[in-house]
DNA sequence: TGCGAGATTGAGAATCATTATCATCTGTAC
DNA sequence: GTACAGATGATAATGATTCTCAATCTCGCA
């Protein structure tokens, strides 16, 4: 899949770089922390008011596609998060929601999981919810 | 919190063991992997025809309080697994959606998460997707 | 055994999140 | 410029969950 890149962000190939995209993808790029599909309109429509809430989610979902952006596990609202490239988990702050992506992982090993279980993982989700410097 | 305990799920104190609960402790208990509340609430209603969806709803909820039961991070369907009691993560099956326990665990220790990130680690989530033996 | 406070019930309405539809418009390759 | 596939917004439709409320039932205590 050829992609584009956005500021950081990819897109699937052949998407095209409207000017409602554009605004959700500036929104996301400065934003901090995780969002809902709600917020993210409110916010888009500030910059334009005929943006339709349609877009944020499909919007949301090319993004979802290349792994730009991901859903976050929690049990409340329904929220994303903004994603780097490459392997990588969440520290969740339960007090301020701000995410901050860590490289550490030490997910149980394929292999060790193929001799134990006989299960083959392919993806795995872990993230770590507690409280960041900020508000500790 | 004074618990009460059910064949292995456990539920809050003051909670009644009315029949409706009853069956749909049962179900949940002689499942395997993982159910939403409707396909809960379909298989209830074979058996107590009278049962109500919320019932189902504040039933999963009491599980929910004690960890008895977890909501799945999968992106499609929302969905729950029965929990035995302690620290454990899930083996999900892409293709037939059964649900293993492991207590295989490599969550970043929060001593690491503090030094190196100043955040206090509190719970984490991991699921690992792929393919169970069965399905393999 | 019987009582009563307080927990629980089902049905349906209400809310919230997301997806589908469709006629119209526009970015981009040529 | 032109064509056309991809994108748009408004609105309806769907799906999941929560709320409401009067009636009912459970369980501890007498």
């Amino acid at each position: 899949m050829d992609l584009t890149d956005y500021r950081g962000l990819v897109l699937p190939e052949h998407t095209r770089l409207t000017p409602q995209r554009l605004a959700l993808l500036d929104l996301i790029v400065e934003r901090e922390g995780s969002f809902t599909a709600v917020e993210l309109f409110q916010e888009a429509r500030r910059r334009r008011p005929e943006l339709g809430l349609a877009t944020v989610y499909r919007t949301v979902d090319l993004l979802r596609q290349t792994g730009s952006v991901r859903p976050l596990a929690g049990d409340t609202r329904p929220a994303y998060v903004r994603c780097e490239p490459g392997h990588h988990h969440h520290l969740i702050c339960l007090a301020c929601g701000a995410v901050e992506e860590t490289e550490l992982c030490g997910a149980p090993s394929p292999a060790v999981l193929r001799r134990r279980y006989g299960f083959r993982a392919e993806t795995h989700e872990l993230d770590v919810y507690g409280t960041c410097a900020d508000c500790a």
